[in-house]
DNA sequence: TATTGTTATACTCTATAACTATA
DNA sequence: TATAGTTATAGAGTATAACAATA
């Protein structure tokens, strides 16, 4: 027999249903806000991990976004053409290549992450006071979730 | 120590960026559980919107997830193929064809969506008592910033 | 003539398999 | 022999343009 983890709450069921829609929802329209519109998301991923991490090998950045290293290869191939990244041979192991955001890459992750951030925090001034205390000790909370 | 929350200083800026990585994550995560593994985010998105909203002309479900036409078209043949949905002729007006879910098709929201309720409630049931009263409490506040 | 759905064709992103250079 | 990167090739998913059936 199946025990089930002690329903602590019977509404357990019905937060977590709200909070994958609210999540996917919100996700959704925080992705259309872009600094490059023909730049894909796969594209930006890249850069956004580069701009967070530093440096990667090319099979680091597959790794980290769960592609093939071919797959990988590609969309670097593309980013490097138009200047957002650069590739330089490793001193230690020169099988090795060390991929890095340019000045364009970064400027491009940095504007795209402020234009996120600018439509949440317009979206978050909307609330009032108590909802967004609210919601501001709660953030933790949901980092925690995510992290899990 | 452990820093408490800081009331006094309303950093929304802060706020934004935390609350914007965090979506993503757990965005990913929950993305990640799915009933049948070789069905793609598009496809199950469509068996989704038939499954919340009904039955859909080629036109409606194309212009729901902002594709075009000819690409709903392939994927609603591919979903068909796969007997997920079903294709009939609308009697009105016999341009248009009404596309439905099959039971398959059903099974598939339903399996995916109990998957996902259920890694995030297992999630939730991991907190301590007054975080889950907290997140509750902030879902509503974060389902209207989504809406916004 | 306008609208709905479909087919034809091309481009992007992904994958697997095979190859090169280095360890 | 194993590993890191790359190339070759193919399979989805998307788009635009053109077409067929119906209103």
């Amino acid at each position: 027999m199946t025990t089930p983890p002690e329903p602590a709450s019977p509404d357990i069921g019905h937060a977590a249903a709200d909070l994958r829609m609210a999540t996917f929802k919100l996700s959704r329209r925080l992705r259309a806000e872009r600094a490059v519109d023909s730049m894909s998301d796969g594209q930006f991923a890249v850069l956004a991990n580069l701009g967070v991490y530093g440096a990667h090998t090319l099979g680091e950045l597959a790794a980290r976004e769960r592609v093939t290293a071919p797959s990988m290869n590609r969309t670097v191939n593309c980013l490097e053409e138009s200047g957002y990244l650069a590739r330089t041979p490793d001193g230690d192991d020169r099988r090795k290549v060390n991929i890095t955001l340019t000045d364009a890459g970064r400027a491009v992750v940095e504007e795209t992450r402020r234009r996120r951030d600018a439509w949440l925090e317009r979206a978050l001034a909307d609330l009032t006071p108590e909802q967004r205390d609210l919601l501001a000790q709660a953030i933790p909370v949901l980092r925690e979730v995510a992290d899990r």
